[in-house]
DNA sequence: CCATGTCTGTCCCGCAGCGCACATAGGTCG
DNA sequence: CGACCTATGTGCGCTGCGGGACAGACATGG
């Protein structure tokens, strides 16, 4: 399933929060990573299970889904280029979520204890891990809100935007069936969804593949959850800054 | 707003983080700490804006909003006696959400850069706070499932069970208009959905007055969600154990 | 004790999306 | 080429809940 000494740059190019890095600390770290290539619904972890590896994404979604008691999953949070999956890392814990690829892609490898080692050693590596974190911390609330009061072609546009920034591709495949897993819907709503936006060329949609025509007239349908996260996600691999967004309205008191 | 010197123990006890480390250490915190009383819809901080000071609670119960552009808010998470308000901390940087107080209560305030010393300085408390970290993101992604497939029926006897946990009594104020935003759902939607509750003889409400009466069957009519997450969080202040759940599925190849 | 504001129960309408079922088109393989 | 599987489009009834609007019960201050 995966193979070494596969070609280090993909599609996309590399990680981006290790190619933030001080090329010196990144050098060293590429000693202990393996390039695999993840084909599609490969489980990196699931809900409870210790994680003994971590996964910088270089081409390809993964996706962080929630299981539940009835065989549902919810999709919380998706992974690509631009993130590391396998975080908030706690030794001898597991995280509260399943990890799935939904884009076949390659990631880079890491072990959990070589992670821990370098989350120690490197103040630069720590910084940017703790920065995606929170910035992960966001997105997942941004989907909690976006699953409860957005519309299903809503959410199928972000999801298409999302997918559409990680793969570096205009086209990727993912089925109907399993987008309707992801979004928490039935197929034949995502069926409908889908069908609304490809009627009105925004997508091309032919037994999996999904091709991204309009992307700008896709942001517009999308909710305002894409650019929000977007945002958020662009900020931890940026130089420094103070706030997220403007400090509105600074604690109310106190 | 807040009071200095209040009375140290509240009806529901100490905060379980500050509680579960040596007390040696214990002891030190405390030093750094101010007991604060936060009064319904107190806001602790606003998306993006950077973390001042991180809240212990000690009775009542704070929760985690996302703000939506129109106005909207929806319940990412909430949090009494068993955790923390305010991270995952990156200096300089915010969370996503807002942290305002639903139940009435106590908490005990650190200065930010307080906390980061000890973070530093103590591996318990640094191995409390990762393990307490990791368990919010599994209630937030618990929280997203959530919120996109269950009923408003469900939710509201999770919310209801939860706050249970948090205040130390049988009975709290929590009006529905404001449930309603919690939980992402119109008020009248509340209504019903409690009406339903308080004719079946689980809880009883009057004018933003809950009782809960029958705990058990609350629990009947709840969804899995509120024991996932009330173990995860238990697991917490839990000596040593491996894994959440059992490991299923140890991750399929690789 | 009354006025005003707050909180709640309820009702009507409309719709998004579920549950279920079925038909068909695009691929695959022998 | 034909059997067969996968992926998609679509229709229909049902329902939970949004949107909006009222009226009644309760609380608090003047």
């Amino acid at each position: 399933m995966n193979h070494d000494a596969t070609p280090a740059v993909a599609s996309a190019g590399e990680n981006r929060i290790l190619t933030a890095l001080p090329s010196s600390e990144r050098q060293e770290l590429f000693g202990l990573v393996r390039n695999v290539t993840l084909p599609v619904k490969t489980v990196l972890f699931e809900p409870g299970a210790p994680i003994e590896a971590l996964y910088f994404p270089i081409d390809g979604v993964i996706s962080l889904v929630t299981p539940l008691h009835d065989g549902a999953i919810v999709e919380v949070a998706t992974i690509g280029n631009e993130g590391i999956v396998g975080v908030p890392l706690v030794p001898l814990s597991g995280l509260a979520v399943r990890a799935i690829s939904q884009v076949a892609g390659h990631s880079l490898r890491m072990d959990a204890t070589s992670f821990l080692t370098w989350f120690e050693r490197s103040s630069a590596f720590q910084a940017l891990v703790d920065k995606y974190t929170q910035a992960l911390f966001g997105q997942i609330s941004q989907a909690a809100a976006c699953n409860r009061l957005h519309s299903s072609e809503e959410r199928l546009s972000r999801w298409l935007l999302m997918s559409h920034d990680r793969v570096g591709s205009d086209q990727f495949m993912i089925t109907q069936e399993f987008l309707g897993q992801m979004l928490g819907a039935r197929r034949s709503t995502v069926s409908v969804s889908a069908g609304i936006l490809q009627r009105a060329g925004l997508i091309r949609y032919v037994r999996g593949h999904v091709t991204i025509v309009d992307r700008a007239a896709l942001e517009a349908v999308s909710c305002e959850c894409y650019s929000v996260i977007k945002t958020e996600l662009e900020r931890v691999v940026q130089p420094e800054q103070r706030s997220l967004r403007s400090p509105l309205d600074p604690r109310s008191s106190l």
